[in-house]
DNA sequence: GATGCGATTGCCT
DNA sequence: GGCAATCGCATCT
């Protein structure tokens, strides 16, 4: 996959993350699946996007894109994002569920007694199955480090929706995730995204101010 | 030094 | 579907 692709705006990095195998290495035994579900959070101009008021995730969601950034939420899970965005922005995409597909042994090892189907389940449990790390903000992805992102040929049906979990902007429709997984965190209804309705959504933010 | 809060989870009814 | 648990960090005094 190209870096050119973590070089475009959230939204569509959100959007074309639906469907693409997501793969951590950890001390030489690789864990991953399929991706199902997404979040996408731009620069400081998102007031739900934590680059609007943290000093560390400003930094690193403003730079280099097709990079790591881990955040603690709660102060118990940790929540894995890709730096993306276009050039002289910020912005990233929250992973927020993977269908297990590699490494299953060492994932239910990791996530203890949960139905497989639930290893990848919530952008909390991504973590803690994939066991990242704080230590891991700023790795590469897709350098021949630990972390690995392929484009998967299936065709996918990709819904968009509102984000979760936040207090602000709580309308933007920036979750992207598969209608037919059972390993996406929360089905409640979305909207068919087709090319055309990507480019609304990316504009949507400037669009209600 | 103190305070407030969150990009969540899972147990409860 | 509702809500308590939990703690590191940024911001404020």
């Amino acid at each position: 996959m190209l870096d050119a692709f973590f070089h475009r705006h959230p939204v569509i990095v959100a959007h074309d993350l639906v469907g693409c195998e997501l793969t951590v290495a950890r001390d030489g035994v690789i864990a991953g699946g399929r991706i199902v579900e997404t979040e996408a959070y731009a620069g400081p101009a998102d007031p739900a996007s934590h680059s609007a008021r943290m000093k560390l995730a400003r930094s690193i969601l403003g730079g280099p894109t097709g990079h790591v950034y881990v955040y603690r939420s709660y102060g118990i899970h940790l929540c894995l994002n890709i730096v993306s965005h276009e050039p002289g922005e910020g912005g990233g995409v929250l992973i927020r569920a993977i269908d297990p597909m590699i490494g299953l042994e060492i994932m239910r090892e990791r996530r203890g007694e949960v139905p497989d189907m639930q290893l990848g389940r919530g952008p909390g449990n991504v973590g803690q199955a994939l066991a990242v790390s704080l230590d891991d903000v700023g790795s590469p992805v897709n350098a021949g480090g630990d972390f690995a992102v392929t484009a998967t040929t299936d065709d996918v049906r990709v819904l968009a929706g509102p984000r979760i979990g936040i207090s602000k902007a709580v309308d933007a429709p920036w979750r992207f995730f598969d209608p037919d997984s059972k390993a996406v965190s929360s089905h409640r209804k979305g909207a068919d995204v087709g090319a055309e309705s990507l480019l609304e959504h990316r504009d949507w933010l400037s669009s209600v101010e």
